[in-house]
DNA sequence: ACAGACTTTAATGTATACGTTAATGCATGC
DNA sequence: GCATGCATTAACGTATACATTAAAGTCTGT
């Protein structure tokens, strides 16, 4: 009960305190920072900083230059499509998959649960909690793919547009449509229909994508 | 002239080295190196072959374990059919973005060249030849895709496989087949159709697929 | 005053040192 | 003879040291 977050190595606490501080802003996009300061701020050696941002490069978060320390990435608009084109293809994977593996009832409970979870934050209205169940059934539903790869990439690419979508959030009218969206999803991976599964996740990706990329076209967002 | 093979820097070296050794095999799937083992092999400190760890960590071909040192990942063929779901989508979805980038025909000679270069070793026949044009195709459909984080990850995936896929070059038949399958790609993404281009390579992704995991099965060769 | 070369500074890449800790082997007791 | 506990060993995680090298600042000559 006291803690199983036990951040076992020094390197690992070094990433996961990197990525906080990115996705939360206080390392801000395009910014610089040295090894030496970072490792300060952190209160340990340069070394285990140094891992940590080589981890952090390999994910896409920040890159490592020679003097000017480690930058991190900020989002373009272009960017947003990459990663939500590969969003929906894979998604859309994982939802054919999830429909092919007869899950029963009790198995798609969360699923359910995060749809409720999203009507309950509709009517509130409460934006916070709606985002989070959104994400709540994303990645249970990837999870229900069975596909590992699948998984790991879209934590990736979830983590790459993390603060765009943060800002984009608050500028969006509530997402009421979204929802029939989910419902069939659920009911095409209970009823073990792969293809209307693929199709309706693949569509529902599809416009909030547009959705999004419009927002930030007529907000002049031009990276995050 | 002399070199533009310049890895600057040790660890990239080292990731370069290792991964080589993955790849041809010196370094077996499932066995297990210790840093300093390495470290000596390549005439460096532990420093930068633990950094190269790290990230070949990252990119799925290895796990680093407390005192068992670096462990070879073994590819069993439930990673094989992850990594072939993946980069079915991913292709499918670069093809489809390829036809809707109106290339000229001058922008598709690369792709037309590797075609007719799987023509040739088909008839000579070469299959190490027909593998290295069947690797430039896919390479520059993905690259003709635009995306490139389509492109980082497909590259970590065929990492991921690269061993399994030369063994099983061996075990098969000329994939005479295929080529209808790239010509119709390479048509339609000539023509502009989308639709045409996502689903021809879906469909040839999808065979070539079954057809590896069949041969897997057949010989059982339970990981590679 | 400005351009160019030189000096200085400091951040990195890599090696090395060292404490911690898990695995191995041995001794002891049953 | 076998299991259990302890001592030993060595691999790792991390800190530190240091040479290299790019950037910044300075000085000089025109």
């Amino acid at each position: 009960m006291t803690g199983l977050d036990t951040p076992t190595t020094q390197t690992q606490a070094a990433a996961e305190a990197l990525r906080e501080m990115i996705f939360e802003g206080s390392l801000a996009p395009g910014s610089d920072h040295l090894e030496s300061e970072l490792a300060a701020l952190l209160g340990m050696s340069r070394t285990p900083v140094r891992e940590a941002a080589l981890i952090l490069q390999v994910q896409g978060l920040v890159t490592v230059r020679p003097r000017r320390g480690l930058r991190v990435l900020p989002v373009a608009p272009e960017d947003m499509r990459e990663v939500y084109a590969v969003l929906t293809e894979l998604e859309a994977l994982a939802a054919e998959q999830a429909a092919q593996q007869a899950y029963s009832t009790d198995a798609l409970a969360t699923l359910r649960a995060a749809i409720d979870a999203m009507d309950a934050a509709l009517v509130a209205p409460d934006l916070a909690a709606w985002a989070q169940a959104d994400a709540a059934f994303h990645r249970e539903l990837v999870r229900l793919g069975g596909n590992q790869r699948v998984q790991q990439i879209v934590d990736m690419m979830n983590d790459q547009v993390r603060r765009a979508k943060m800002v984009t959030l608050q500028l969006r009218t509530l997402p009421t449509a979204s929802n029939e969206d989910h419902r069939a999803v659920l009911e095409a991976i209970a009823k073990g229909d792969a293809k209307t599964a693929r199709a309706c996740h693949r569509q529902h990706r599809e416009r909030a994508g547009e959705e999004l990329l419009g927002l930030l076209q007529r907000h002049k967002l031009a990276q995050l």
